[in-house]
DNA sequence: TATTTCCTGACTATTTTACTTGGTTATTAT
DNA sequence: ATAATAACCAAGTAAAATAGTCAGGAAATA
């Protein structure tokens, strides 16, 4: 019962995105160091999250990525549907089929924790969750690593 | 945002060995034939559900698997826990160590919501989830199909 | 003793995940 | 202009997990 991580990675570059909200663009590369993950990933990731206009991208020198929409608007789950997969917990992906074209014994199963996982992502928004006390935490641990690694800091850590 | 679905097998395979429960030991290969699982697959599963105490194992002929304990007091979320993999939904299994050593981002967000998954199993019964009147309806079709193929009929179906 | 069935371990194919490579375009700064 | 920056794009690859096979044993029954 593991969920696939591709998700994992998305939620985790978006939160990055949205702790900089209105400071201007961030780039992929910055995302990449300060998150842990590979930069030609992240851009396959973000190719799906433009596509469903969860974030725009700006060329050039001083471009980068930012969010679309304020991150009191964008869910954890709209950032797994977007990533391509939605929530499909049942073998049959949706299509009650599974069992040589009929209704499986599990469906019902299946189909009803999706529904729960769904909807309790879709409760938490990015900006509600980066508020919350441990999470806030690590984005400060964060950016005190930035600042000690790199001598020209990011231009939002002040 | 998939589930793996080795879990699924293993619930499928408990729904069904409930479904004959009090009426003797279940074979392997009925159970193989009836839900469309490979054999070899299936003995693999239930050597870790016999270990975890889910099932005991008869042999010699008329033996079988059959459940250890009422089906009234078996969760989904025991079998899920059997099969091995528990309900991780974090990237560090439960070590909040997955950035270089310290917690990343978005630890508190899955390992939240393994828990609401981990409820949600626990609350089904194989019993409850069997009385349900969409399933049973997949069991009634189940045993017909089963009568329609093989001459000899299992011994369940009357 | 022959058959049935569980039981075990190792091995293989397939699929998914995560990542790389090698580019091209658009935008800005010099 | 031209050089640097950074998004964009299309493949291909490496590693891991999943799903399944194969070949044989060991206990129980008839
Ligand atoms: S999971 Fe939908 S029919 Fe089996
Ligand atoms: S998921 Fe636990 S530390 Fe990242």
């Amino acid at each position: 019962m593991r969920l696939s991580t591709k998700g994992r990675y998305a939620v985790t570059a978006m939160l990055d995105l949205a702790i900089h909200h209105g400071e201007g663009a961030v780039t992929l590369a910055d995302i990449s160091e300060a998150q842990g993950i590979s930069l030609s990933y992240l851009e396959q990731l973000f190719a799906r999250l433009r596509k469903n206009g969860l974030v725009e991208g700006i060329r050039g020198p001083g471009g980068g990525y930012q969010l679309s929409r304020p991150p009191t608007e964008i869910s954890v789950a709209h950032v797994i549907d977007a990533i391509g997969e939605g929530v499909d917990v049942t073998l049959c992906g949706g299509k009650t089929d599974c069992q040589e074209g009929e209704r499986c014994l599990t469906h019902e199963l299946w189909q009803q924790l999706g529904g729960r996982i769904h909807e309790f992502l879709e409760g938490i928004t990015l900006d509600s969750f980066l508020k919350r006390k441990n999470v806030n935490a690590v984005v400060r641990r964060q950016q005190n690593d930035l600042a000690v690694e790199t001598p020209r800091l990011r231009k939002t850590v002040a």
